[in-house]
DNA sequence: GGCAACACGCAAGAATCTTGCGTGATTTTG
DNA sequence: CAAAATCACGCAAGATTCTTGCGTGTTGCC
């Protein structure tokens, strides 16, 4: 199971170019990073089974599919025992609006990145679900004008 | 060009299936959806001609990596003029720490998605990229204690 | 009712994936 | 210091997948 320290400079050409393209033929990521396929491949397995590589996901346009209205909120509760934490965290997971969500130390305790297909969508969710969940003390929100920048977790020079 | 509209149930399913594993083979992509590989080719072929599929990407273990602080900060300028928003986003492009950066109305001007390789690095950044670029007036910072959910764009039932 | 447009599935050639094996370099061990 | 072990590379071949062209059936529109 290799961790950062076993990754050499072929290994993060890899992890980089995946996460330009995770759909790039073994023979053209091969080319890339400078060596024939059968080894390219077998790094990549392996990066996979040493879950450095969590998996592969398609990228979709959000307006396109009618989904025009992007927000974050930030949530505030009253209690943050580890009961409660646990009890929200599950509550988010069964709302098809929240994308993701992290649990946040700081103003707030929970942050929720949402994703919905006009504002009264948006603001019905905000008002019947959350502002309505108990235990939810303070909810803002940021509603996105536009996305300014867009890349995955490796972008800049590695050994 | 196809839009929403023209988007049928098999449409969806390939978008749900690729969004949850984007490096699937075709053959195995069109046994799920229900039709044989060559349709199903076109069809995927079409998603990504039309924009729908932006591209794919593999998902790295950022602690694995590594990469032990993820944070979000909230920024707001002293001034909002379209210069300065453009000025401040094409900023948040030269640093590597941004992973992903928004531009949101509310109580703030800009939310950003930092990755780093601990605290310390983290906080230079803040303190000495964030707070003294010129025009920044607030940064509220909050540090991620773990993801609570992660999925893709597409989650929910669709016709 | 007939015609055009469209998407499906089959089939075949091209490309890719995948595995086994031999070689050379680096590291470990006696 | 030398021998052995370990490791990753690249080559080659069979299996799988991709990709294209083509014929067929359905749908929608004159």
């Amino acid at each position: 199971m290799p961790l950062k320290a076993d990754l050499d400079a072929i290994d993060w050409k890899i992890l980089r170019e995946l996460q330009g393209d995770g759909r790039m033929t073994n023979v053209e990521l091969s080319n890339r990073v400078g060596i024939s396929a059968p080894p390219c491949l077998r790094r990549v397995k392996r990066l996979e089974e040493a879950g450095i590589i969590r998996g592969y996901r398609a990228l979709l346009n959000a307006p396109a599919l009618g989904l025009d209205v992007v927000a974050f909120c930030l949530i505030g509760l009253h209690h943050q025992a580890d009961a409660e934490l646990r009890t929200f965290a599950e509550r988010t997971r069964g709302w098809p609006i929240v994308r993701d969500a992290w649990m946040v130390s700081g103003e707030s305790d929970f942050l929720l990145h949402c994703v919905a297909s006009d504002l009264g969508a948006f603001q019905t969710f905000v008002i019947e679900e959350l502002t309505s969940t108990p235990n939810v003390d303070t909810v803002r929100t940021a509603l996105t004008i536009r996305r300014v920048k867009d890349e995955g977790l490796v972008s800049f020079a590695q050994p």
